[in-house]
DNA sequence: ATGACATATTCCCTGTTGGACATATGATGG
DNA sequence: CCATCATATGTCCAACAGGGAATATGTCAT
């Protein structure tokens, strides 16, 4: 009920490895939706879909060239998605403690993720 | 089909506000469900559901007290994130294509005057 | 053992999502 | 004006997410 329409918020559009992968190969440049098609192999509507959501969202832009649409990025409206990491890199960089560094690749080696949360030590 | 079930992937499980809302709390240190619930307000059902979400894709981890849950972050984690979000900093930050920047500006129609940003070609 | 407390899990329901497919829009060239 | 290319949009569908409420699990205190 509360969640929002996902086209609004910057979170959510990113969310879909399409859409990321979109993103990614408008890194290489303003370029025209056949082009992304033709590099992700997504169909064509899907492609056109997604683009429109991000267009929504402001993560690109849109320019009409004859009958071409010509998209590129505004990575400018990531800042919300990167300033939200950037609270968490100072985590990142600086070491753990070692003990939850260990407990953590214990942890991993459940492997199946089933149940993570085990019984009290 | 393809579809990932989103949550096994760290987008996914960061896309959904009122998770973030919980790791944002999660910064503050370790914590019980019911102080993470008291600091929110959303419901303890929800608040575990989530926290379990968060659990399986590894952004927090769990350890038993008593009868309490200590949650933590693992921001290791977020690293993916914070690797996707850097191919876009450097545009970020840079200056994008001198007149790429101009255009954008004046499709926005921003009438703010600030000057920073001056393409210089 | 019993009851109180802290948390997890289950069931049901509604809204949204992304995909496939077909079709509409819009521009271009003849 | 018509055919064609490039893209957008609409419809239908299966899947899933997240919320609420009730309930189960597990732990402590007495």
């Amino acid at each position: 009920m509360v969640r929002s329409p996902a086209t609004v918020d910057v979170f959510n559009a990113i969310a879909d490895a399409h859409r990321r992968e979109i993103l990614d190969v408008l890194v290489g440049g303003e370029m025209p939706v056949g082009a992304i098609v033709d590099e992700l192999a997504i169909s064509q509507p899907q492609v056109s879909k997604h683009l429109r959501v991000l267009s929504q969202v402001g993560l690109v832009h849109c320019r009409a060239l004859g009958r071409h649409r010509l998209y590129r990025l505004n990575p400018t409206c990531l800042r919300p998605l990167q300033e939200w990491v950037a609270k968490y890199e100072h985590m990142l960089n600086a070491r753990l403690d070692r003990l939850d560094d260990y407990l953590t690749e214990l942890q991993r080696q459940e492997g199946t993720g089933s149940n993570e949360q085990q019984g009290a030590p």
